[in-house]
DNA sequence: GCTCGTATGATTGTCAACAATCAGCGCGGC
DNA sequence: GCCGCGCTGATTGTTGACAATCATACGAGC
């Protein structure tokens, strides 16, 4: 990222932080099943933690909405129906079109090299056929997009919504993108981007969200087109 | 909201969903001042409970990035920098733009009926002419804005947003807008989805959000217009 | 046979004590 | 006089134990 040989402060991370990254690591490749109860003498032992720090790190998850909690009966892993699904797909468009307008005024060429670099992990990914494997390299390329926006708290959202993203798939897992679609998908975004057309651009990362929520055949009347004001 | 005489779940809230509500208003309210230590010791004797319980409310502030943490060290409110203040608005324009038009596509006049209520509150605290009364209504016209949209992920985000919007106010709390300009900003708004003007109402909050950041007198290049393409 | 009341085991919520780390201060050495 | 060392008080991090609540199973009563 920065110049080598920098000095710059380590960034420590603390116990429940890292437990929560873990615990979206395990929901994200439905390790915690949707649905499942989180019982917390059993996950504290596996983390070799007690109770305390993992209750601190599963209240990081429920405020993102990652788990649901009911009070005195337990914490439990969210479970998408149709509506989370528009709901998920119409935030990321709210977040990754407000990306693209930013990385559109700033700097391109370091974007159009970042994303590149994404690039290769998608068509490495679909070469190998593996559908986590694409999912990876899916999600590393838009949380990519949103981190070259340069703005922290699209960033952060972004996370969320992409372990959500995941969730989708998992739940209802019909007709994944053909793995040649699935890196077409994505150049033409990085096109758009080379070429600085930000109209262009915008058009195709409202299509890009509309699609993927067709993929997952659902009743549509979900995402706005671009007004034609 | 829901019919009379429904039989619905009670909605009970944790122990660490109300402190941190409380925290949170007590960030909002400059209660806790930019850039203050949270003393663990003390906070908990003031909200009557003990140290596990706050460290839960704590992380979830954390977690939505009102609260920096240095391990080791203590938990601090975040201070809003130029930067930080451009990041939370264009991060209000993404979410509030999608709110707009996923409103523009659902029940137009349900949303009229509840932003003229919200009307109401902004005319009565800009006769009062008194700032913290004019915040706390210009905040709850963009949180009904954001719940009318029927996507409880961009209610959660914009939540958080309008507190760090609260902070930039205190921050720089340079030139506030008249109150007869901050009625006629948000009457437009609310005409144009009267009249089904799904254009002209996404123009109308890109300029609302402008004009707010411009009146913080920041170097702009912020947000960027709606594309022509 | 069904419902209500009760007892039991398990889980969550809370707390106070202990361990680890940090900031500030004084002292000795160069 | 200045730098480095170690000590001390205070704060954070973690833990295990206790209290409160819930889910389940069993049995009495109608």
């Amino acid at each position: 990222m920065n110049g080598q040989g920098e000095l710059e402060p380590v960034a420590r991370q603390s116990t429940a932080e890292i437990i929560a990254e873990q615990l979206r690591s395990a929901i994200m490749y439905g390790s915690l099943e949707a649905g499942a109860q989180l019982g917390e003498a059993d996950l504290a032992a596996r983390f070799g933690v007690s109770r305390g720090p993992l209750r601190e790190a599963m209240q990081r998850l429920v405020q993102e909405g990652l788990l649901r909690a009911e009070p005195h009966r337990g914490l439990f892993v969210i479970s998408l129906e149709a509506e989370d699904v528009r709901d998920v797909y119409n935030a990321r468009l709210a977040i990754e079109r407000m990306a693209c307008q930013l990385i559109m005024e700033g700097d391109r060429s370091a974007a159009v090299a970042e994303l590149t670099a994404a690039m290769e992990g998608l068509k490495v990914a679909a070469k190998s056929r593996d559908r986590i494997a694409m999912s990876d390299a899916d999600q590393e390329f838009h949380e990519t997009l949103v981190r070259l926006s340069g703005n922290s708290r699209l960033e952060r959202m972004a996370h969320t919504l992409l372990v959500e993203t995941r969730l989708c798939l998992d739940a209802l897992q019909k007709r994944y993108p053909a793995p040649h679609d699935l890196v077409a998908e994505h150049r033409i975004l990085v096109e758009a981007i080379a070429a600085g057309d930000t109209g262009g651009l915008l058009l195709l990362i409202e299509k890009h969200m509309a699609d993927a929520v067709l993929r997952l055949n659902l009743p549509q009347s979900t995402v706005p087109e671009s007004e034609p004001a």
